[in-house]
DNA sequence: CTGAAAGCGCTAACAG
DNA sequence: CTGTTAGCGCTTTCAG
């Protein structure tokens, strides 16, 4: 619904439409004096470019396609309003897709949104689809994976860290701390693969601490509170002398406290207890809780840094950079 | 950086590149046999169509432009995704932006976004600077505000409830339990005009069940479990005697419960405690948390079934929906 | 430093 | 049902 066009900034500023053009992209490159008249024409008139055209007549668009699996996720959500910001700040706006954990969809999605011929591609996980990776690969343009680090070759670039350590982290540390009948819960693995990495992490870690096969249970609904307060009660039928826990999420965490303390379990005394996100709560939680912390913030920054990077000189620097976790100790463990 | 073009298309399925375009839009009005060679071209060249260069031509995009406070936030977060999957099914992508509270920022947001033209545009709250009222209606698209209603007039359509009522339901609520001596602590009150109304309504109702002026204490930073604890100390030095505390939010709520718990200050024995928004944790903490749910999700499938309808007729059925709110009592009150 | 001209890839009448 | 014909509003050489 284009109303004023750049033709009748022209008009009014008494140069031409090219000029006004130039203006808009490089105003030094202009006379003071042209300037002058057409900021004061824009200003009269309101004019709002339109973006749309541009993109055509320049076939590139200042828009960066995002998907994730789930906004809810406090994970995510911390991560795209960090890409928002960091883009927002270069001109570039988000487009945004929500997958839901399912492959096609995540496919149909990321066809609409290089459909708008975005100057870069935001994904997360380094699994997709064959069809996935050829649209992706054929685009052209600078593809960011986030959230995950693995044998798998990314795309193109890939920021994150490996979730197979977080888990290793967390059995560590409570075999550490003496524990020996340990188990990990957590939600939707069947869907969420990185969930079912940290399982795994875990695991292994487990055997190699002498702690033999330990039990991972699974919610198939998402990851919450309540989710672990169920959790824990199926992990106890299991393994009734349990004495540490390992959480696929901040929030199934507090939920597995939660019903501790509602079965007069004491945490950590009789059960040490480990999440994973340090979410909001982590520290004021009663007992505060022992997590893992991995910072979705800075994986949102560094995804637009390398993107905005590559965006000036098409030299690719390092394609691949691990951003790490940290175990935060607390009380829980 | 487009590829294949719908002229190769054609030529390859030997139809003109309108036939294709129209095969595109409304398969049903090609013939069978024109239609399979399109597809098949379409398969075999990997063909993306150009949705900014379709979006010139039609001078109407199927993006719809989406600006939140804060997507961090989970409600908001609540709404992107369900707005973002039904819009989703009909095809239409989501453009985000995120204003951090800023009206400056909220109006170069919509600016930019509008640049994308939109087909329609989604945004929070009644409250915008003159400019962005005025660009907004000059767009000449749907337009919807939501998660507030109030005496102000909405732009085009708006979707929410009333925040005074709110605040006033919660004192009420506490009121008939006996509870005589009432706070309200929240976050952001400055910049969170609809946490500002909640505590308004909050005060209103508390001379109205002549309870006095009850104090209103604010957090500087986000919403949060932390704000939370702060927020208990500082209104337990202000009133020592509180037996009952309204929260902007069920973070703070969790917060101060834990804070609670930590000084030993019986919960709701002692003070009973009202937060909002039904959060996942509201049913599972200890004790479980009395709330007023708003239903975020329901906010998003009423704003994105106005756009669609608008759109699809411009008929303008019902401007205003009111999504009211629910109290949840639970143990904590 | 400024303007004229030629499209970007697609849609939308309008004829056939 | 299919093809022809004009642009949508802007960017981008390339001359002046």
């Amino acid at each position: 619904m284009q109303r004023v066009t750049m033709t009748e900034v022209a008009q009014r500023a008494q140069v031409s439409p090219s000029t006004v053009s130039l203006y808009l992209r490089r105003p030094a490159a202009v006379s003071a004096e042209a300037g002058q008249s057409i900021s004061h024409a824009i200003a009269a008139l309101g004019y709002v470019p339109n973006l749309v055209a541009g993109g055509l007549a320049a076939a590139s668009s200042r828009v960066v396609g995002i998907v994730v699996p789930s906004i809810r996720n406090a994970f995510f959500a911390e991560t795209v309003a960090a890409l928002q910001s960091e883009f927002a700040a270069e001109g570039f706006q988000v487009l945004l897709g929500n997958s839901d954990y399912v492959p096609g969809q995540e496919e149909a999605l990321i066809r609409t949104t290089l459909s708008w011929a975005p100057a870069a591609m935001v994904l997360t996980g380094l699994d997709h689809t064959p069809q996935t990776r050829r649209m992706l690969q054929g685009a052209g343009i600078p593809i960011v994976e986030m959230w995950e680090l693995s044998q798998t070759a990314p795309i193109d670039m890939a920021v994150g860290f490996s979730h197979p350590q977080i888990g290793a982290t967390a059995a560590r540390h409570l075999a550490g701390k003496g524990r020996r009948r340990l188990a990990f819960v957590g939600a939707r693995l069947h869907e969420d693969r990185r969930a079912a990495q940290r399982a795994e992490g875990f695991l292994a870690e487990c055997r190699a601490n002498g702690l033999g096969e330990c039990p991972v249970l699974n919610h198939p609904g998402p990851a919450s509170v309540e989710a672990g307060t169920i959790l824990l009660g199926q992990v106890r039928r299991r393994l009734p002398d349990l004495d540490g826990l390992v959480c696929s999420n901040d929030l199934v965490a507090l939920g597995v406290i939660f019903e501790c303390q509602r079965r007069g379990i004491l945490v950590p005394e009789d059960c040490a207890v480990v999440g994973f996100g340090d979410l909001g709560f982590a520290g004021s939680c009663i007992p505060s809780l022992t997590t893992i912390r991995p910072s979705g913030e800075l994986i949102g920054r560094e995804t637009a840094r390398l993107i905005l990077e590559r965006l000036r000189k098409d030299a690719s620097g390092p394609v691949v950079i691990d951003t790490g976790h940290a175990l935060v100790e607390r009380r829980s463990s």
